[in-house]
DNA sequence: CACTGTATATCGTAT
DNA sequence: ATACGATGTACAGTG
């Protein structure tokens, strides 16, 4: 992802904080490494945190500043945050997340593509993050700094992620027959009126199939998705021609199941990561009978 | 292995402040300045990073550990994440966060509800966060521990937030004829077969209005989502019954027109946070127009 | 629990 | 830049 640095010296932002609770011996620490990765301040002054921010933001630093603090957010919208302790994580890609002690997200953020910059006013330090279009700004105030740090991150290494609908894709290409015996894929990605089709093929009859993959169970929102789809492929193809719509996912929600029943389309259970059949758990109330033939009620 | 510099910094610790979890009542705020409320170690042995997080489990504090990592996940899907510098977040509700110097979203993570735990497996520190239904599992395994910070978290405010959804139909209902002239909403939240309608109401002339809310810019899918709310009313009052449907957003894409077009739905420009037309830009392609009355193309 | 819909969604890809 | 859809979406509200 990024290059690590060369430069070890920092003495100049390592100048100690007035008060002397929870001091780090910052000299001390930094002979502790050749490779410097992490910079900590405890309960700096803000005129220290300042030089500290403004230095890591220099170098490409990941920062994180906690301490007693109020947030005003103006963009896409408008708010407000009172005084509380947060974590603030500030990322050299122009990211920043307000992290209190709860939920996964952030209270408040904004996404990369920021410029960091901060100042000291009225006696507090001021973390700001803007960007233009969307014209937005979000505004940290600390009236106490408990702990500022700055990291040198060094990572290369990209996720490797299984269970995606590419997944759930490649499962069916490499085996047409277990969404339906006799399906031939013809196309992926196939444009339309309506947008991108999934899978584009025929079925054993040679009638034209639109399938809508979903890595997870569908609702409502899934089944108009496939009937747009449908509808601009039958625009396409004329009244005459007939057009199937099969929505594969793990399973689906009852008022999904009638919206696809008055629509005339179809669906079909499987797994996004074994790409077989889930195992029907029979308590539940979505039996679907996965082996027996499609209902071809219309 | 590298065993430099063992206890740092825990004086304060071993002296418990006994400040139950973070709940800092609101008038020993002054006092707050004396505790302490960040406790952090550098480049610690796994061990001693081991009992550091566990202390800091039990106290409900938020923890971050900073160093060279690779991640593990299984649960709603799987992944492997290969060796990399990131920072952890441990929340005391059960969330953790896994971040790399880029992205707001975090490369890895686990919502609130799960249960942490650490743990030294193969000369390495094992961070685990588990849950059940649905069962999933995240493992950081941390070959080099550079800082490890546990925070005592006071945090009252709430999120005062201005420009959602919410507000938007506050405007219309407290001045319906921004939506139209002579509208009359009857009901919000009303139960249909195809779930809850935004705004019920009436027109001018008593016909029935199905009004669907956005906050932004909409495209084919909240088109999608008002068409399955009319079709709803329509079958519930029957076919000779009229039913209007009306989406109500700042703009509205090329394609989501068409189709609104097509199914005879209308659309009405308004921004959420003022409630008015928002002000166009007369080069953008979707011009149209706001004075005027609507189009009666049906 | 499941279901439904919102979000300052974020993010990737194609146009 | 916008458009469109996927996401391990998260999250809130309701039944």
């Amino acid at each position: 992802m990024r290059d690590q640095r060369t430069e070890t010296h920092r003495d100049n932002e390592l100048s100690p904080p007035d008060h002397d609770a929870g001091l780090i011996p910052a000299d001390h620490e930094s002979r502790c490494n050749t490779w410097m990765t992490v910079n900590t301040l405890h309960r700096p002054t803000h005129r220290d945190a300042l030089v500290h921010l403004e230095s890591a933001f220099e170098r490409g630093d990941m920062v994180t500043v906690f301490g007693r603090c109020t947030v005003d957010y103006d963009g896409r919208a408008t708010s407000e945050l009172g005084p509380g302790d947060r974590l603030v994580v500030l990322k050299p890609d122009g990211s920043i997340l307000v992290h209190t002690d709860e939920k996964r997200t952030p209270v408040n953020w904004q996404p990369p593509g920021c410029t960091h910059s901060a100042g000291v006013r009225d006696g507090r330090l001021r973390v700001r993050s803007t960007r233009s279009s969307p014209d937005e700004r979000l505004d940290v105030f600390f009236e106490r700094v408990e702990q500022c740090s700055a990291y040198a991150v060094n990572d290369r290494s990209d996720l490797e992620l299984v269970g995606s609908e590419e997944d759930l894709r490649q499962h069916i290409l490499s085996d047409p027959s277990i969404l339906e015996a006799g399906f031939e894929p013809l196309e992926t990605e196939r444009q339309s009126d309506a947008g991108a089709l999934d899978i584009f093929g025929e079925d054993a009859e040679g009638v034209p199939v639109v399938v809508e993959l979903k890595r997870r169970r569908v609702g409502p929102s899934a089944a108009s998705q496939l009937r747009r789809y449908v509808d601009a492929v039958r625009r396409e193809f004329g009244d005459n021609e007939p057009v199937r719509g099969v929505l594969v996912a793990p399973s689906v929600t009852d008022r999904a199941t009638d919206l696809l029943d008055r629509e005339g389309l179809e669906f079909v259970a499987l797994d996004p990561e074994t790409g077989e059949p889930p195992v029907e758990d029979e308590e539940r109330g979505n039996e679907q009978e996965t082996k027996g033939e499609r209902a071809d009620d219309e």
